[in-house]
DNA sequence: CGTCTTTGACCAGCGC
DNA sequence: GCGCTGGTCAAAGACG
């Protein structure tokens, strides 16, 4: 897990994170609909869907230009509904490339872009990230490494560019820091 | 049989 | 209008 972003329109969130695989595990089931080349990158880039009827959410997945290790994952809306229950892993429970199978990698951990599915002071406090932003918080790029797992950031919605400026060597980290900012903004203590 | 990926075709937006 | 590019559709096939 490298970064995350998203932009003010459209609730598009873009994470670069250092991974391996191309379609980690996010929580939510994927339906891959397209790839394609795009301008500027050699590698081709994913379109999934989310497999949930009620939902729009789509996200696009690409590798970096210069740096193939680097994974884009840009998630164009937002899941209104819990993550689907676990069908041995999500779209990514097939096993070619070796992707994000049920293979149970030490440092994977299950958090969820979305709307968090229970109800403690904690998910209500993440349940305000993915909508309603205000205050905005500058949960602007976090850098992180050794996630398999795409990690649920609240990110700035003042931000069009992904631009990365903080390296988190620790995921667990990013936690902190997203506690911080809850108890700061909101006066939650997690 | 249900779910998912693959892949070529198609469409829309944009710049010239 | 034309070509380029990104995004989407849908048929076919693979897989468990």
């Amino acid at each position: 897990m490298i970064g995350a972003t998203r932009s003010c329109k459209s609730q598009r969130v873009i994470i670069q994170l250092e991974c391996e695989e191309n379609n980690p595990d996010d929580g939510f089931r994927w339906r891959k609909y397209g790839q394609k080349v795009v301008h500027g990158n050699p590698n081709p880039r994913s379109y999934y869907k989310c497999t949930n009827t009620a939902c729009t959410v789509k996200k696009h997945v690409e590798r970096g230009a210069e740096n193939v290790k680097f994974l884009l994952v840009t998630y164009d809306g937002i899941h209104e509904h819990d993550p689907p229950a676990a069908r041995g892993s999500t779209s990514g429970q097939k096993s070619q490339d070796g992707s994000s199978t049920s293979q149970d990698h030490n440092n994977h951990r299950t958090v969820r872009l979305g709307r968090p599915p229970s109800s403690s002071s904690a998910s209500q406090a993440l349940r305000l990230f993915p909508c309603s932003l205000d205050p905005p918080m500058d949960m602007t790029p976090f850098y992180i490494t050794g996630f398999a797992k795409l990690p649920s950031l609240p990110v700035n919605q003042n931000h069009t560019e992904p631009k990365i400026e903080r390296v988190i060597p620790d995921g667990t980290e990013v936690f902190k820091v997203i506690r911080d900012r809850l108890n700061l903004n909101f006066g939650l203590s997690l």
